[in-house]
DNA sequence: CCACGTCGTCGAAGCGATTCGACGGACCGA
DNA sequence: TCGGTCCGTCGAATCGCTTCGACGACGTGG
C-alpha cells in the first residue's frame, strides 16, 4: 500500500505538500498539483483513514441508528437508510450503522472512541432516554421525528399534524360528515412515538375546524388485526363514509375486508392512506395518499448535520409539508 | 478526552502495560491488572479508534454492502442486516453500511483506505461484477447468495434447491399431482440472481422425482401482478391444487385473488410459501412455509468473517438446510 | 549455589497522515 | 533600489495507540 511519503518522492515535493493538494487547504501552483495528482493514480495512493483520523481529528464516519422496534415499517426504515448513505457519500462521509438495542452506551461507544464524528438518529419517542446522552457527548446530531423537548436539538421529519389534517381536509372538501383513522398498532402509542401522536392530534384539529365526526382506532399489523378494525369500523359507525389509514402493513388486508363486506372503494368508502407514494401506486384500486417523504427526509438530515459539523447554525425543528396526492380511492360520499 | 497516557499515570505502569491489560496479548498480574481497570473506569477512558486502527493496521469494522435493487423483499434485507449487525457487536467488530451503487469502487475504497478489516456481500448475482474486484482487495469477504463460480470464496445461504424441492416433496407427499411456483418478478430471473435460479432447479428436479405437474410463473411485485398470475394460473391449468409462492409481497394478494375466485385454502388449493416465518404465520390462513433463516445467516456469516480474520480456513460454501413448517394453508387435494 | 527460563513490566520505535511555523522567491509600490 | 507582502513549498512536530526487544526478579533443576 502506498503512502503519502511515496507519492511525496515520486512527485520530487514533500509529503505536506501531497497533503495539501488533496485537501486544498492551501493553495499549490496547477503544475505542482498536476504533478502530485499524477502520482497519486500511478500509485494507487489511498490515505489511510486511521491515520487521517487521528492528526485530523476527523473519521469521516457519521452514525446511523436505526430501530428494530415492532409497529414500524421496514421499508420506509429502509429507505432513510438507504437515502443517508448515499447522501452521505456525496459529503465524503460514510455511515456506521447502529441498532436501537446498543442503545445508549452504544452512542457513548461510538463518539467516545472517535469512530464517528456525528450521528443522525431515527424513530425518536417523546420521552427518549438516549436524549440526556447527547448533551455529553458533545458532537452534532440530527434526529429523525421529535421528543418532547427539542431544546438545543436538531430535528427533522415529516409534519405528521399538517398530514392528518390533510387527509381530513381532502376528505371534508368532498363532503364526508364521519371519518376514522386506522393507526399503528397500540404499543406505538404507549411508547410516546411522535408521529403516531401528531397525526391523531392534526386529524382531530382538522375534523373539529370542519365540524366532521372522527374516531381513531389503533391496529396491530397484521390482517388478523385489520379484519377486526374493519368490523367494528362498519359496525360501530353506520354513517361512516371515508377512512385514513397510518399504517403500512395493514393496508392490503383493510381494503380485502372492506371488499369482502361488500363496501365498494371508492363508491362506498373512501380511503387516504399516509404511506410511502410507491405503495399507494401499486394497491388496487390506486390509493389517495400523503407521501412519507423518506428519502428526502434522509437527504435533508444529513444536509444538516454537515452543516453543523461545518460548525454552522442550523434551524432546531425542520418539518417537510405534507404532499396529498389524491388517486382513485376518494370520491364524494353518494 | 482521557488518553493511554493518563490512564498509566493514573495507575502508576506504562503505558504498554495498559495496553496489554486491555488486548490481554500479554499476562498480566491480577494486581496490576485491577489497578489498570480501576483507572480506566476512573477516568473514563475510551481508546482511540483512529489510532488504534493505525498502530495495529485493524479498524475493528467490517463492512456490509446491501441491494437496493427492485425485486427483492426488503424486511428480509432488514433482518440480515441487523443481525450482522449484532453478530458483529458480539465480536467487538462495528458495521460500516455500502448500499449497491457505490459498486465496485466503493469496495476499493474502504478497503484501500484501512477503513475496514473485511466485508459480508449480500444479493450477489450468478455473473456479479464486483467478485474478481474482491481478490485484488486481499480481504476477507463472505457472500451471501452463491455466484456461478465459488472458487476462492467464503459462500453462505439458505439451500435455496433444497428448499424448493421440500415444498413439492410435501405436496407430493399430501398427494398433489400438479403444482404451480409462483416466483420472483421477471428482473430477478434476468439478472441471474441465484436464489430465484437455485429454488426453480430444485422445485422441477423434486417435481420429476415424484412425477408431479408443474410450471413456473414469475409475477411482478404487484397487487395487480399477482391477480394477473393467479387468473392465469386458473385459466390455464383446471387440475391445479396447489402452488409454492416465492415472492413475499404478492403472498397476500394472491391469496386475495384466489380467495374471490371462489377457492377457498386449503380445501381448494393448497399454499406453500418460502417467506420468513413470522409473515407465514400472520396470514390468513396460516401459511404452511420454508422459513428463510435470516438471522441465522446473518449471524453465520459473521462467524465465518471472524474465522477468517483469525486466519482460520472456512468452508467455501455453507448451505443452511430449509426447514419446512406445516400450517392450515395445505392438505390433501379432494 | 549457580545457570537458566519464565513472567511481568517498561521504554521506545513506529503506524501514516495533518498542520503550523518558517523560509525563499517573486512581485509590488515608493 | 529597497523593504514589505504574498505565495508556494518544506520540515518537523504531533495525533494516541500497539508492539517488540530488553530487563530485572523470581522460581526451578541440576
Amino acid at each position: 500500500m502506498a503512502k503519502i511519503e511515496d507519492v511525496a518522492r515520486h512527485a520530487g515535493v514533500a509529503p505536506s505538500t501531497v497533503s495539501y493538494v488533496l485537501s486544498g487547504k492551501r493553495s499549490i501552483t496547477q503544475e505542482t498539483r498536476e504533478r502530485v495528482l499524477a502520482s497519486i493514480k500511478a500509485l494507487g495512493y489511498q490515505p489511510h483513514a486511521g491515520a487521517r483520523a487521528l492528526a485530523s481529528n476527523r473519521s469521516n464516519v457519521v452514525a446511523l441508528v436505526i430501530p428494530l422496534r415492532s409497529g414500524i415499517h421496514v421499508p420506509v426504515i429502509m429507505q432513510f437508510a438507504t437515502s443517508v448513505v448515499t447522501s452521505a457519500r456525496e459529503h465524503d462521509h460514510d455511515v456506521l450503522l447502529l441498532t436501537q438495542n446498543e442503545g445508549e452506551a452504544g452512542l457513548r461507544r461510538v463518539a467516545g472512541t472517535s469512530l464517528v464524528d456525528a450521528m443522525i438518529i431515527m424513530d425518536v419517542e417523546l420521552h427518549d432516554p438516549r436524549i440526556p446522552v447527547l448533551a455529553e457527548l458533545d458532537r452534532p446530531v440530527v434526529l429523525i421525528g421529535f421528543p418532547a423537548d427539542t431544546e438545543g436539538l436538531t430535528c427533522i421529519d415529516l409534519d405528521f399534524t399538517a398530514a392528518g389534517a390533510a387527509c381530513v381536509d381532502h376528505l371534508a372538501g368532498l363532503g364526508h360528515r364521519r371519518i376514522a383513522l386506522v393507526g399503528s398498532p397500540p404499543e406505538v402509542y404507549e411508547r410516546e412515538t411522535g408521529f403516531a401522536t401528531r397525526t391523531t392530534a392534526g386529524f382531530t384539529e382538522a375534523a373539529e375546524r370542519h365540524g366532521v365526526a372522527v374516531s381513531v382506532h389503533p391496529c396491530e399489523a397484521t390482517a388478523a388485526g385489520a379484519q377486526k378494525v374493519a368490523a367494528e369500523l362498519l359496525a360501530d359507525h353506520p354513517d361512516l363514509t371515508a377512512v385514513v389509514v397510518h399504517n403500512e402493513p395493514v393496508l392490503g388486508p383493510l381494503l380485502s375486508a372492506f371488499r369482502e363486506a361488500g363496501r365498494s372503494i371508492p363508491d362506498d368508502l373512501s380511503v387516504v392512506a399516509i404511506c410511502p407514494d410507491e405503495l399507494a401506486e401499486h394497491t388496487m384500486p390506486a390509493l389517495t395518499s400523503v407521501a412519507i417523504p423518506a428519502e428526502e427526509v434522509g437527504r435533508e438530515a444529513v444536509a444538516l448535520l454537515m452543516a453543523k459539523l461545518d460548525g454552522q447554525s442550523v434551524p432546531a425543528a425542520t418539518l417537510l409539508p405534507p404532499r396529498l396526492t389524491p388517486r382513485a380511492s376518494t370520491s364524494s360520499p353518494r
